[in-house]
DNA sequence: GTATGAAATTTCAAGGTTGAAATATTTTGT
DNA sequence: ACAAAATATTTCAACCTTGAAATTTCATAC
């Protein structure tokens, strides 16, 4: 680390390939993500951080703290709480004090919320195999492979 | 069409593999943009929608009207009028009424516009490269290539 | 030339998102 | 017991995002 070819020395070859995956990647998700709206919102007058959210309830039935919820969802603390409560007040969630620490709320699904959640679960799986209908079933499991060691293995560093 | 199977016939196979994918895809793009977001914030308190429509304006030195900025990033028209607002407040971007046609307006980024978004750029690409350092090359190409084939061949179903 | 419709943009309300500050509660050190 | 640190959550300002309505300007038909 003496010279001024620190800069250089520190790239790494391939990383124009790196960047142009990025774009496609971001692309890709943002169609997706941008169709999936659409559809929730014509649909089940619902959005997409609304269906993560019961979703990850959905597959815990005694319920989640909200700073679960958070870490699960990769979103911040304040996000997850004005999610929660339009989920509230439509009746699809309910929060629970809890004895024992009065600082936390179990936040679990309604009955309503588990109905509401498996109708739009249901349409929701074909929606991504119509959307994704184009990467074959052996692509998308090499994919998902190559994305899925793609951890955060980078947390923590400068 | 005639029998109630018909909702299972419409499953493709190999649905659930998508499902994965996706929620892979869509989990590693929000650990990458998260990352980005938050260096761009700290190294150059900016964002990366502003990093996007600079990016774009870099590449067309004659500059662009709003909907095409609109277009090219999959963004809606307000959206875009909210941020090049703001790049303007900030002296990065400049609008530019045009005789001919009164209802447009060149956007073009200015000579400090241009420098800013090259010292972005080369930091930029290093996270990128950084951020991905776990796909090789070789892979980078492939899932490139798997990501490109996926442009909106969706568009106009029901 | 004038109405009518098309096109480009802006405005606006509602919701999503973050990061930082504020609150409330529990835990820990002494 | 008490102060101080740690934890869980909410609040808040600023920005991003959409879709629909409003505005301004242009093009077309008659």
């Amino acid at each position: 680390m003496v010279s001024g070819l620190v800069a250089t020395i520190g790239r790494r070859s391939g990383n124009k390939e790196r960047l142009l995956l990025w774009i496609r990647l971001l692309r890709a998700s943002r169609m997706i993500e941008s169709e999936l709206r659409e559809r929730l919102k014509r649909d089940f007058n619902s959005t997409l951080p609304r269906f993560d959210v019961m979703a990850a309830l959905y597959r815990a039935p005694d319920g989640m703290l909200m700073s679960d919820l958070s870490r699960f969802l990769l979103v911040s603390n304040g996000n997850v709480t004005g999610i929660v409560d339009r989920l509230v007040s439509d009746g699809f969630v309910s929060r629970a004090r809890r004895d024992g620490d009065r600082r936390t709320s179990i936040v679990t699904l309604t009955e309503r919320g588990r109905d509401e959640f498996q109708r739009m679960a249901r349409v929701h799986e074909d929606w991504i195999g119509d959307l994704l209908g184009d990467v074959d079933e052996a692509d998308a499991k090499r994919l998902s492979t190559m994305l899925k060691s793609f951890r955060s293995n980078w947390e923590g560093e400068t």
